[in-house]
DNA sequence: TATAGTTTTACGTGTTTCACGTAAATTATT
DNA sequence: AATAATTTACGTGAAACACGTAAAACTATA
């Protein structure tokens, strides 16, 4: 069996250092080159033909991310999976999105960066147990939220004028920029109330900055 | 001239090894001794009388936090240089408060590294420039918000009503509460707009939330 | 201690908004 | 075609707001 061929990139050596001593162990690995940023990044995997590129997010001048689109454009058959300190989901989707295969924090044990290679190598997408509950229950709380959110209750008239009443404007000024009486804007604002389950105004400007009908 | 030696403190075995390969290349530096956790740490600095401690926060059982406290009660001469993930502020500030003599982020290159510990056991206290200045940053906004915000502008009695009306009580109910007619309260708000330079009611709420006066 | 400033209290009056109910006209949706 | 949801709107009494005024109470500080 030939050995996974792997090229590092990390600007700091200490980082590259204590990888390389943890997969030197390794029978099945070779780290076959290894780079501080984008542009000798690029340059080795051409030289180097790498099965897996390990990198880090942070590089000096382009990122990892621009790395990731990079590879998956001018190298499809060349793998990559990041390495970073960012654990919130967001972050990680991105990745995902410009075709990352795996996924891990810096913190990550030596056994299991050792077995997510591995998986990387047989084609399949890994990341750790930490983050994968991250975005799981994230995705969780969005969806029951979601069934609850004025987004997808609330009319359109009505959002218009829970964002509108949220951002500091008077019944009477909503009415006439949206030429409709005053009352109406009464009425809506009650609808809104019952629909959401809301007792007063109050609520209503906290629930559109919670739900980033308005920004604070 | 005699080495300064350093004990390691991380659980990730990888993270050891990096540090340990950037430090074996340094003739003035000593690896005496390293550990994955607290009690392991303990032991060894008490076997090997290191100068310096070099440990990360997140460890498995006590902090490194705890065990900053602990070498500073228990082994008054030795040093701590904590290397870690986070890089707030508030975090940092309180590492120094339990005694720690430097602090830099885990991705921090090899030259700093060496600078730092060769600081430290000067007797100095170092941070990479990255944290000093989010240190900075973070204390001079607060000092210019300070000014202008509700906290300090407004009296306790001001304060005590926004949080109420924030929270979603009505003025009268804030009224029965506090002990005083309906029309005090009112005042109060009158007044808080006027020194917040606020127009509505709307805003009072933003600012309250904003200002961590109450929870959203 | 006397004087000026701030805080806390409160009212008058007119306008606006709220609460709660009702309801017509217009769009979906099925 | 029928039912449901949306958008529009009013009546009425209570509550809140705007703007002004102002008296105790307390607190600096000269």
């Amino acid at each position: 069996m030939d050995k996974i061929k792997i090229v590092l990139v990390d600007d700091h050596k200490m980082f590259r250092d204590g990888i390389k001593s943890v997969l030197s162990d390794e029978s099945n690995i070779d780290i076959c080159g290894e780079s501080g940023d984008f542009e000798e990044a690029i340059i080795q995997i051409k030289n180097k033909n790498p099965n897996i590129v390990i990198t880090d997010i942070t590089l000096p001048g382009k990122s990892g991310i621009e790395l990731c689109k990079t590879i998956n454009t001018q190298f499809p058959n060349v793998k990559v999976l990041i390495l970073s300190m960012h654990k919130d989901s967001e972050f990680i989707m991105n990745c995902l999105k410009n075709g990352a295969m795996g996924y891990l924090p810096k913190d990550t044990g030596h056994e299991e960066l050792i077995f997510a290679i591995n998986k990387i190598q047989q084609g399949e997408i890994y990341f750790n147990h930490e983050i994968s509950q991250n975005i799981i229950k994230e995705y969780k709380a969005n969806e029951n939220l979601d069934k609850l959110e004025p987004q997808t209750i609330l009319s359109k008239r009505e959002l218009e004028i829970l964002k509108l009443y949220a951002e500091g404007f008077t019944n009477s000024e909503i009415a006439q920029s949206l030429y409709i009486s005053v009352r109406t804007v009464e009425s809506h604002k009650t609808h809104i109330l019952q629909k959401l389950n809301l007792k007063s105004n109050v609520d209503l400007i906290k629930i559109a900055i919670k739900h980033k009908i308005i920004k604070l």
